[in-house]
DNA sequence: ACCGCCATGTAAAGTGTTACATGATTGG
DNA sequence: CCAATCATGTAACACTTTACATGGCGGT
């Protein structure tokens, strides 16, 4: 009986969590009002995850009650919770995630250093940095090679593509060059 | 009683066939081995849309047979299937599009000149690099409100999305010109 | 004869979307 | 007291994922 891995938004739950104790209500008001929008806000989205998460014991809450305060289920991650978050911080970044699940990985990126060390954080982009060296080749291959007979706009997409991914081995770089300042000072 | 609008899968399906009637099969292939990985490959998820596509009526197969070919199904668009399309490559481009849909409007401009003309490519650019270029400052308005108290690694990945849209707007001004380049020879 | 690829599907279960529902509290 | 906001949920439905199932055809 193996249970399904925990989603994105689970995950992301899980990170805002980690950082802070917050109410369900909250976390609706971080995906509204931040650039944290890709993920919905609905309440049809987020409590059901929310007992998912408490119902796999990654999470508990507690009943807050105060003078002038609205009654509000503050939830908590409990230590299987970290340590399934860590695990998915840490977890080792194939191709295929710089390919297709960029955006993944830049949220792992955002909780990381609330939750490991500096060397931990450099690992991480080293990684990330080696995935993207590696992939961005192939998309310019691909384009050479089918880029003459795609039609105008297709092709210009897949450079589009192709910029975003180098964009991105820009910035990870600069990352590097942060934490490696702040590693040795 | 209003049907739910057609998914991203289908509109992918609806701008491939459009460019080429195929199989389910081959559609199956586009999806593994070129840069339009971002969607699942899996039978799973590609019959059943094409069922539902198929239902609304906005596209129809013919089971082709011939000399050493397998039995497959050859879909291709109907009227209202290429209106449908149509429709969603030039609907108006709002703020949330580029904000966290942006993956959307690159698979629309991709398909967009097998669809219309180039007075209507310009207009969609346009467009875009209006949203961007309204949205961006949000970003960094965002990052010089709040970047301050959040940790190192969300900031900078906050700044990463920033320059992902930066990366966009030099792109969509590029497209811009090549398209302008052509309009007036 | 058998393995691998071509080709199309279905079934079960989990997840997300949309809409609805409810009630407490604060500010005007 | 009335509206807006705070706060938490549920129900129906559509969609995706994962796994399973089936069969034809080509090459060795």
């Amino acid at each position: 009986m193996k249970r399904r891995p925990v989603t994105l938004l689970g995950f992301a739950l899980l990170g805002l969590l980690q950082k802070k104790p917050s109410s369900g209500y909250e976390l609706r008001t971080i995906f509204t009002e931040t650039p944290m929008g890709s993920f919905s806000d609905s309440p049809g989205a987020i409590y059901p995850a929310l007992s998912r998460l408490e119902q796999r014991k990654l999470l508990r809450g507690k009943v807050q009650r105060g003078p002038g305060l609205r009654r509000r289920r503050v939830l908590h991650l409990t230590p299987a919770g970290v340590n399934e978050l860590k695990a998915w911080l840490t977890a080792p970044i194939e191709q295929a995630d710089v390919a297709s699940r960029m955006g993944d990985l830049m949220l792992r990126f955002a909780f990381l250093d609330a939750a490991v060390g500096s060397a931990e954080i450099l690992d991480f982009l080293k990684s990330f940095e080696r995935a993207l060296r590696e992939y961005l080749p192939q998309v310019r291959q691909f384009l050479a090679d089918n880029g003459y007979l795609m039609q105008k706009s297709a092709r210009l997409a897949l450079e589009g593509g192709a910029m975003d991914y180098a964009a991105k081995l820009e910035w990870v770089r600069r990352a590097i060059a942060e934490y490696k300042k702040e590693e040795i000072p």
